[in-house]
DNA sequence: TGCATAAGTGTCAGAGGAACACTATTTAGG
DNA sequence: CCTAAATAGTGTTCCTCTGACACTTATGCA
């Protein structure tokens, strides 16, 4: 006989027997800003790990769902909301905490370069964007979340329509390349980029251009589909 | 100020006003059988939802990670170990438990169908194989669950290996083809199939024959890598 | 021995992927 | 105003992979 038949009483004596966990959300805000890709760190201001950079986090309140938590803190963390959300994993080593047993959430978030503040207004907490090859030490095992966020980001980046999230309302077809080769760390050529832009039917001109110094100015684009979606259900994939 | 700090002593005031929750695991279980993808249901014994079918799941120990809870729950449903199993999805609606605020973490595994006794030993509960699309009435949010799991294992079937951990040591490529048709729910062309696999570069003829009834007897084979691996890293896929 | 049954094999046409270089438009400076 | 420097924008070719398609081979059984 065990104690681990499926769902017992919360209140009855199993659940008594095989305490609870706290239940923390922590999010990973990604963004491109300056040429490299960004992530959110908020300095700790009590033990354990006080004074270490660590992902914006914070507990599950008990009425709200967890995107609505990791919602919460990304709009701490950050001021903005209506940001690309997805849940990414979530870590339970029993180690993971020095203090006890804490369960977290992780969620990853991507925001577009015009609307992530330089200074996040976060109250509480000092809190900056750091690209993601020039790391501080972190808190507990924010270091393994962030990689694995990393990986999920880079690899959806091929088959959906993650990587639009990144750009503002408007942004030049050049704009949009390089995002993509920051992300995915290597060079891709500019007219195969271009031409499976077209026929995926994914961009239009919004008849405007953007002079920026000197050079031919560059046309600007807007995306047809304001949403995320997956290229694969239109049979297509971004393999540049 | 809020209450939302990441991270505050598991022990302090913060974490006694925002109380823990309950976390347990909850594993879909697939395999291929009689021409069926099947998943493992056990019947609930207790209230709520009790003489209803519901995932194998239970509560986290303290001191076992995730996974671990994830592969006790797995070897108590079925009498396996040592099969795939991946973290699926949290699911943690404030309402997806009607006695309280229950975190699901759940888990999805493979077992190939030689591994899969069709009447598994759980001790405590009557647990047995259901086709998924010949599915009874489930506890909780346990529908959705299986749905989330099953669009996860077909995506990851075209990208991945994942496919082989359904088969026994050695199989012929009609019954490897047979696992694949019934997984995506449509017909492959055989000779593509072939190609593809050949290809890859992933299987090898052990040099012995199945004969079943009349008929040419069928090659044997088995895989040439016995791990799961991502196809991707290859520079391939699987798109049959 | 021949008939039924399942296994195994190759080709061709079309689409998509990768590599590649020049023209067009603007600014700045002489 | 003319020229040089800078950046945007555009097509083609070759090759590989994809998808559609039908016949031959090996065995069991009547």
């Amino acid at each position: 006989m065990t104690n681990t038949r499926p769902h017992p009483s919360v209140t009855g004596p199993e659940a008594r027997r095989l305490p609870p966990f706290p239940v923390t959300v922590d999010t990973i805000i990604l963004t491109v800003l300056e040429g490299k890709l960004q992530v959110v760190l908020a300095k700790r201001l009590d033990p354990p790990f006080a004074g270490l950079w660590a992902l914006p986090g914070g507990f599950v309140h008990p009425s709200e769902s967890l995107e609505s938590a990791a919602r919460r803190e990304l709009l701490e963390a950050t001021g903005v909301s209506e940001v690309y959300l997805e849940q990414l994993y979530t870590f339970g080593a029993p180690e993971r905490d020095t203090r006890g047993r804490v369960m977290s959430v992780a969620y990853f978030a991507l925001v577009a370069a015009d609307r992530c503040p330089l200074t996040p207004h976060r109250l509480e907490a000092e809190a900056r964007w750091f690209p993601v090859d020039e790391l501080p030490d972190m808190a507990f095992d924010h270091h393994e979340m962030l990689q694995v966020a990393l990986q999920r980001v880079r690899t959806k980046l091929e088959y959906t329509t993650l990587g639009f999230q990144l750009m503002p309302q408007t942004f030049t077809l050049q704009e949009l390349q390089s995002t993509y080769e920051i992300i995915l760390h290597r060079e891709l050529d500019k007219r195969n980029f271009r031409r499976r832009l077209k026929l995926l039917d994914l961009v239009k001109t919004v008849g405007a251009k953007r002079a920026e110094g000197p050079g031919r100015p560059a046309e600007l684009y807007r995306f047809k589909d304001a949403n995320f979606f997956h290229l694969r259900e239109k049979g297509f994939f971004l393999p540049f």
